[in-house]
Order: structure tokens, then sequence, then C-alpha cells
RNA sequence: GCCCUCGUAACUCAUCGGUAGAGUGCUGGUUUGAAAAGCCAGAUGAGUUGGUUCAAUUCCAACCGAGGGCA
């Protein structure tokens, strides 16, 4: 049985992902499912720099293609990758129902690998108590916690970082012990990366910020507010939504805020191209012509070079040390 | 022209006789139900030239540069 073949776009913040999730799409006969980890809330559109679709019934459409995975989430609520999953699988099955190939794009790399790389994760849903205290002990008190509940999981997790020492006591006291996560590929997956400059990353980010604060940024985040979004919650948000809560606060200059923001999100495209890095799946591409080249390899309709992609049929998990 | 203050990492500032630290930035890494979060590691320096001293970033002088005051 062959699997479901599907494209996955990505890239830094600011590369050019969502313009060329369409323009890939109209070439292909395709749908976008969007992997974003904040694009996925209601509300958070100029900060997330989410495309400027419309909502026809359930289904929001961005130049007459279909989008999945955005906009659909309350942000008072966190979505996490499990959820994300549950999600992108429905909308990939709804994708091939209709014959069309389903479009994965956007820049959260773990929630990406954990669709298609068939994460299972811990049958453990988050417990809100236990989450709320825990989160007062810090990291040390967590680790030796966790040492005694589960010394397997102790010895290869950060003993530094809060919140997977809060995930891992969660599922020891729910389970036990933390079950091997099994992980195979689900789909036959071609990946596609957007390669760019970092000068060219990094004045882009400049240009796009000052866009979104043209574009009401700091309004859209105090209608948030007014829809009762707490402060943590804005900074959990991350990114525009914990610099902007700064701002409404009173603590910071908008001059302040946009100069930190510009190095936030710097950063924030840093950190996602070490985690691309380790995928050597991912085809390089500077523009949509590449994009189209390689992509045409890839699907069945180019009959004629089918010998020359059957390689890409198969491929291995990267290597994690 | 005279007087004062100041010149330490890319930036803001510590150290004030025993060869320099912090925060931010920079570079790299990590990541298994919060991933725009969280975390780890690394690199880089005393304006210049003299003098005093066993020893100068620290004291002295000149010069250069910045800021302020008086004229």
């Amino acid at each position: 049985m062959s699997k479901q073949q599907i494209i996955i776009i990505t890239g830094p913040t600011a590369s050019g992902k969502s313009e060329l999730a369409v323009a890939v799409a109209k070439h292909f006969n395709g749908e976008i499912i969007s992997a974003d980890s904040r694009q996925i809330y209601r509300g958070l559109d100029i900060g997330t720099g989410k495309v400027e679709g419309r909502w026809k019934g359930k289904i929001f459409v961005y130049k007459s293609i279909r989008h999945y995975c955005i906009g659909i989430f309350s942000p008072k609520k966190q979505c996490s990758a499990a959820d994300f999953i549950r999600l992108a699988k429905k909308a990939i099955a709804d994708i091939r129902k209709r014959g069309k190939i389903p479009i994965i794009a956007g820049g959260t790399g773990f929630w990406i690998d954990a669709l298609v790389y068939g994460f299972s994760f811990p049958e453990v849903p988050p417990n809100k108590a236990l989450r709320k205290k825990l989160a007062k002990k810090d990291a040390e008190k967590l680790f030796s916690l966790l040492k005694q509940l589960d010394p397997v999981r102790a010895g290869n997790i950060d003993p530094k970082n809060p919140h997977r020492l809060i995930r891992a006591i969660e599922i020891a006291k729910a389970i036990g012990r933390s079950p091997r996560i099994e992980k195979h590929a689900i789909y036959d997956t071609l990946w596609i990366g957007i390669s760019i400059h970092p000068e060219t990353l990094k004045s882009n980010i400049k240009k796009r910020l000052a866009a979104r604060m043209r574009e009401g940024i700091i309004q859209e985040a105090k209608t948030l507010r007014r829809q009762k979004l707490s402060w943590k919650r804005f900074y959990e948000l991350g990114l525009e939504y914990r610099f902007l809560a700064d701002f409404l606060r009173g603590e910071t200059t908008k001059k302040a805020m946009r100069e930190k923001l510009e190095y936030a999100i710097w950063h924030y495209a840093k950190r996602q191209l070490t985690w691309f890095k380790r995928n050597k799946n991912i085809n390089w591409v500077q523009n949509l012509r590449e994009a189209i080249h390689i992509i045409q390899l890839f699907l069945p309709s180019t009959d004629s070079l089918k010998n020359i992609t059957a390689c890409r049929h198969s491929f291995s998990f990267p290597q994690t040390k």
C-alpha cells in the first residue's frame, strides 16, 4: 500500500513561506495546512502574519486556496503538538477525499516532525492543577522529584528545563514510566525549505515588523485584551504578544519594544534554522521555479521522471545522536 | 583660550596598584503533548605615547577624542 504523498514547505520566519505555499498549491492542485503554533489561534492575525484570507463558512480561503489549521483554536487555551496532529490528520484526510495534494506550510519544526514522523505521544492529557502546583518549584526540585518517579526519563532530560520536567512528572504520575516514543514515517513526504541569505532575512524581519506596526498590531493586542486574554497568556504567546504586553502595561516605550522585538524575532529565526539544519531530507530552494522543479520530480503525475524520484520515497528520521 | 568631567567587550556599566566582570548583543548547540516556549555553551576588551613602581586598566604627564562650564 502506497503512502499518501504530502509536500512540506518550511523555512525561518519572514522567508516567504505563505506565498510560496499558495503558488505551489495553485500549480499542483493543492491545499494548505498551516503548521504554525501561533497562527492556529483565533484573533492573532497581524502579530503572527496570517495571510489575509476570508472565511467561507468553516473554511479559511486565501487566493482561492483552502487553508487548514489557521485561526481555529481559542488563544486562551494551549494548543499542543498532539492537538495539532489530530487536527492536521483530519485535514489531510479531507484534502485527499477531494483529490487534492496536501501542502504543509509553516515554521514550527517540532509540529511538522511530530506529524510526518508519526510521533505517538503518551496518552496523558495535561493536568492543569498539577502543572500549577509544579510551576512553583524550581528546576532543581523538579528534577529530583522526577528522579524518584522515573529515573530513566531523568537520565535523558534537560535537568534545567522546567517545561520539560513538568511534563515528564505529569506523565510519570499518570502512567508510572515514560514510554519510548515510537516514530515511523506515515506519509510519503517531500521537504522543501526556503533558503535565504541571513542579511536578507534580517532586513525582512525589520521591514515586516514596521509594516505590522502600521497595520495596527497594537490595536490587535488591545482587542485581545478586551476579550480577557490574560497578561500571562500574552507572555506565553511570545514575541510580538509578549513585548506588546510590556508596552501596553507601560513598562517600556514603543521604540524600545520595537528594538527588543527585532532581536527576539531574529533569535527565533536562528533557532528555527538550527532545528532545520538537522533534517537532511529538506531540499533547500531559493524561488518558486526551483520548488516547482523538485515537486515535479516527486509527484506521480510526472511519470517519465519516476525513476529519478524513487530514492525520495523512503527516508530515515534525522539522526539525533 | 581657560577650567572641569569622562574615555574599559559591539552597547550600557562594574573593577580603582597584583594583568578584568555583569547584563544586552554576537556565534554555536539543545529540544518527544507549552516549541514564537524553555534551556546550555563559546568568543571578544582598558584611546595613544611616555613616566613612577617589583607590578599600572587603576597613580602622574602630554597628546587625541567626547561631554559640560567659564569666557
